[in-house]
DNA sequence: CTTCTAACA
DNA sequence: TGTTAGAA
């Protein structure tokens, strides 16, 4: 599908789109022969894993980060990528990292996500205030 | 009308 | 990120 109906599914803007795919965060799987860019549904899953990471507060980077994790260890799973004898040494050192990344972005996303609760605890006794008053 | 790239009140 | 110019 093109830009214009994946921003309107993902509720993401085009120029972020855009954005995302110049910094290689997620790029559409394919481009039409006009230059368009073509996306997929995997591709707007992606889309909307980066959605539920925004109101965290995570760094594009470490966004990139983490999907880079989440595809070494989704394609290599058990290092059963077609491994030759005794060729799995790096698999399973790059499937650690990876894990590891997992992990560390998994305990900030617990701490950005106590932090977001705490102010979204201001905002509704902001709004508790303003409606007493209205 | 939609998308693309590049650049900026 | 938004917006905009000019072209495809």
């Amino acid at each position: 599908m093109k830009i214009g109906e994946v921003a309107e599914r993902t509720a993401l803007s085009i120029r972020s789109l855009r954005h995302y795919d110049e910094l290689g965060l997620v790029s559409p799987s394919a481009h039409s022969p006009g230059g368009f860019r073509l996306y997929t549904e995997a591709d707007v899953e992606r889309l909307l894993l980066i959605r539920r990471m925004k109101p965290l507060g995570f760094s594009l980077d470490r966004m990139k980060d983490f999907c880079r994790a989440l595809d070494t260890l989704g394609a290599g799973g058990g290092s059963a990528g077609g491994d030759v004898a005794g060729g799995e040494g790096q698999g399973a050192r790059f499937d650690d990292d990876a894990a590891t990344t997992i992990s560390e972005i998994g305990a900030e996303a617990t701490e950005r996500l106590e932090r977001l609760r705490k102010h979204l605890a201001y905002a509704e006794e902001f709004v508790e205030i303003i409606d007493r008053l209205s």
